[in-house]
DNA sequence: TCCATATATGCATATTCACTGATAGAACCG
DNA sequence: CGGTTCTATCAGTGAATATGCATATATGGA
């Protein structure tokens, strides 16, 4: 059932320009929703969303939805190697990503998560 | 002129199982000719010279001919953050790459490469 | 219920990418 | 030089993938 994540279906994840950086947001944020990596990507919703989605069915994030927002986050279950990969990615890259962080932080009205979002039992949708 | 290898760019090099093959085999040996490199993967030697070539000018893999031998190495300048991106991956995945580095050993008549392949100032053709 | 916001998806198109088969280039040996 | 081996590339084709636009779904609030 749960396919084994094997080197190469991982790289073809992070193989598109939008997907990493979405994925390093992400591991370096934490949890962020749809809205807020729109903004800091500045690319559409749908585009956003469908590689958000592609993610998500390569179970390399996991989704939550509180309220009217979903959130993505790193999956629980991702294999450790992978988690080192984006780390190592991320610690010598931040440069490479320096713009989409700044965008970020200088959002206006980011949606505040409550305590669900650092639970580590919290509910996946997927 | 030589641009800077960006993470989307090292992954789509990586996207392809037959790449990601032969860049941890290549990772684990050290060195190896496009004939070891064909018998491991019982792959055609058109696809196979393809992928290396891919490789070649994507910066992650050099290249030094020795008689009728090209033999493929990590590129020397390998940015930090991607052979450690590709140790990662070989320590965790050493299963997944057993059946080639089996067929490698097996191989008979392995051309022997000589002192200049351990020389840290060999000569690159590209 | 009606509307606004947030997110996901269907469809058509464009582009990228990999594969096969044939062939070209390079080095060695007789 | 002629033949053999090893490696690289070209041409044509088909498959996979990304995108834009429109629309569907879901939640919350008046």
């Amino acid at each position: 059932m749960l396919e084994h994540l094997t080197p190469p279906t991982v790289f073809k994840c992070l193989a598109d320009e939008t997907r990493t950086r979405l994925m390093l947001l992400i591991a370096a944020e934490g949890e962020l929703c749809v809205c807020e990596l729109t903004a800091a990507l500045e690319l559409s919703q749908p585009k956003i969303s469908r590689h958000l989605a592609q993610l998500r069915t390569g179970r390399l994030l996991a989704d939550r939805r509180q309220g009217q927002w979903v959130y993505y986050r790193l999956h629980p279950n991702l294999p450790d190697w992978v988690a080192k990969v984006l780390d190592t990615t991320l610690a010598s890259n931040r440069h490479w990503l320096s713009a989409d962080s700044r965008r970020l932080q200088q959002m206006g009205e980011r949606p505040e998560r409550n305590a669900l979002c650092c639970s580590p039992a919290a509910p996946s949708i997927s």
